[in-house]
DNA sequence: GCAGTTTCCATTGACGCCCATGTAATCCCA
DNA sequence: TGGGATTACATGGGCGTCAATGGAAACTGC
């Protein structure tokens, strides 16, 4: 598996260190990055993290707006300036910064959640109701997406 | 064959291991996935399953909306984010985690309903009543289709 | 020398792997 | 065609390995 997928609760201890889940592990290593790419989420108290594919992403985001653009630079600020690369010891654990945590409001336990391309980092409890919120949105979007994706699929629509 | 096809009711041992259908099992190997991919039925209590082929779907639903957007966040929250991976072991079982289980209500059997390019679980009793309630909307549609729309499959089949 | 940090080792529990058994479907051969 | 043999599959249990976690030891900068 090359993706982020499912989601892990661990614990942080006394030192701040934190276990990444195993799977993500393995996509970051394979993906070519001996670390985190993190940085806290623009539109939520979380943190967006991945490897050197999400980097690559970013960057070209970036160069695609003009040259010396205010929103360039208002990006590159935004993504790059609050950017960390997190270390991964040799039994897998990480330890985020103060800044991050705060940003997403992490004390005792961290959430990792798998997105496909890159994960998020949240405290367990706001990620509860943000799962919730996503899972009532997503049953909405589906309406929307459910008629014009019919394809093979039958009655179910976009569900798939 | 490559479809999922026919319904299967096993149980769960001590070790919370089930056996997956063994013609299960050849879709999966076919479809070129090593596990099973699976996540909660966004508005049934059942779980969704399938092999490459459903995460690829997911993957282009996902890949359609705009990069760092709300929407498609959401929509990888949801999807991606309550997924899993479930593995197989050489005997043909897989476990489910307590958070599967608790979706579906599953307790000591599992009841595998082939939908073609996926499957889902169920609790044997919940199927037993949804199964019912499928085949009542099933006639009612018949109805209206009116003659001219016999398609080719049947109107019976177990999909949805 | 001390505080903070990183490396190494130990524990525990979950999960994967192996082998054994029962049962039902299938095949083979008379 | 009937009955025994064989195979395939579901299920049960023992054991080794690995991941998550806790703590000690070594290291660094002040």
């Amino acid at each position: 598996m090359d993706q982020f997928v499912s989601t892990f609760t661990n614990k942080i201890d006394t030192k701040g260190r934190v276990s990444v889940p195993a799977s993500f592990r393995t996509v970051l290593a394979k993906d070519g990055l001996d670390g985190i790419y993190c940085y806290p989420s623009l539109d939520a108290p979380a943190l967006d993290a991945g490897g050197q594919r999400l980097i690559d992403k970013i960057n070209h985001l970036v160069e695609d707006l003009a040259p010396y653009s205010d929103e360039r630079d208002q990006l590159a600020t935004a993504l790059f300036g609050t950017s960390e690369i997190l270390t991964i010891d040799q039994d897998g654990r990480t330890i985020l910064s103060e800044r991050l945590r705060e940003h997403a409001g992490i004390t005792s336990h961290i959430t990792f959640v798998g997105l496909g391309e890159k994960f998020q980092l949240w405290e367990p409890e706001r990620f509860d109701k943000h799962l919730a919120e996503s899972r009532n949105k997503v049953r909405d979007l589906r309406k929307l997406l459910g008629a014009g994706r019919r394809g093979s699929g039958g009655p179910e629509g976009a569900r798939e």
